[in-house]
DNA sequence: TCAGGATTAAGGATTTTCCCTGTTTTTCTT
DNA sequence: AAGAAAAACAGGGAAAATCCTTAATCCTGA
């Protein structure tokens, strides 16, 4: 029976929740928690003295001395084995992604019914990672155009010019690939950076990528 | 009733298929096939002469004069309103994230089951998106750091130069930054030209997007 | 046909980037 | 503390990028 346990350590500075959710996790078949922390700095200190290593983090975001974000950040880089899923009040957009893009396997908003718990933890052990309705439509938005923005429209030879200019080419050598005089490259650089408030082509492939005018 | 039918536009080369499916949405509550066009052009041409739009287009992506990426990136330039589920038989990750860069609200496979079909139909019309659980795996992928990739690793300084290359300050304005002589900065970007073979600034700052050492 | 706008392009100056070859300073090792 | 290795720094020069001004050329609507 105790070869089957997977274990689960709890991050999160409101002793009531971390109490309650481990009563939560125990109840569960399969499922046991190793321990608690209140932050990141008190789970390196646990990681670090105890011998095993838990399956599952469930980690906090908004905590004192060392938050969901920057432990999250460490444990992708020291812990890579450990799936995290991130706890959290807010629903932001960002948020979701910030801790995502550090490598968290799930999102969770504190306010699930426990089921819901439940059926992370095993999608997660079995899957390796778990997604919500609410972190696949983040996922999705992060990565299509925003049609609300108003778009900078641009004439073909400019966004040629563009796509290009997120190259490592010179501008003589986008000025021969377009048929052009590099002189009028030069006009057409000089114009984007005045309408599109960059200074600089780093300035210009920075918001190419914003803008999904290129994509890499 | 006929206000209630949501209306259904078929893109795909193969005729039988095509045939098939319409029949199989006809025979679905609330969905009528409107029309077909076995590629992009002819989907165009369709799109100009009717007098109204279809709310869905089943896309398929492997189709001859003008394929998927194509008529879908015509499609959000264009036609904004019409939610497109893209539709091929390949579960290539690259494939299914260049269509929903594309602004594509989902992506299925040919070989799914017709009740999937359904509610992805379904789940478009009411949320206005649909993702299998492949395509959410896809989503998570493509902004997760790659841990199977070795990692070329830097220096902290070297890591702090790169992060601020990839803005619009000049190398000068970098050294202040990091309270250290140009001619260092100098020398860390020559390092680091050589050893991520790019040729120039922009290079790196590609590097840096692809390898999520910054995000934007 | 002619004015006016858009496109393309030139000249010329300055700054920044890029490259190569070194030297000094700091840090680490033993 | 001596030697080795790493990090910081420098000079000089060529190439590229940036900036500003001005000017042909083409197109189009009145």
């Amino acid at each position: 029976m105790s070869q089957e346990q997977h274990t689960v350590a709890i991050v999160d500075d409101h002793l009531l929740l971390s109490e309650s959710l481990e009563k939560l996790i125990n109840s569960f078949e399969g499922f046991k928690v190793l321990y608690h922390a209140s932050n990141g700095k008190e789970l390196q200190k646990k990681l670090a003295e105890s011998n095993d290593l838990p399956d599952i983090i469930l980690l906090d975001i908004n905590m004192p001395v060392m938050d969901g974000f920057e432990t999250m950040a460490w444990l992708a880089e020291n812990r890579p084995g450990i799936k995290v899923l991130a706890l959290s009040m807010e629903d932001d957009e960002n948020v979701i992604l910030k801790m995502l893009k550090r490598g968290a396997k799930g999102y969770l908003l504190k306010d699930i019914h426990p089921d819901k718990l439940k059926y992370a933890l095993n999608e997660v052990m079995e899957r390796g990672y778990y997604h919500s309705d609410k972190v696949a439509e983040t996922l999705l938005h992060s990565i299509q155009p925003d049609f609300n923005k108003e778009k900078v429209s641009f004439k073909p030879n400019e966004l040629t010019f563009l796509q290009l200019a997120c190259s490592e080419m010179t501008y003589k050598e986008i000025a021969d690939i377009m048929n052009l005089s590099p002189k009028t490259i030069d006009g057409y650089r000089q114009d984007l950076f005045n309408r599109l408030n960059v200074k600089n082509r780093v300035g210009l492939v920075i918001y190419a990528l914003k803008n999904n005018i290129i994509s890499i």
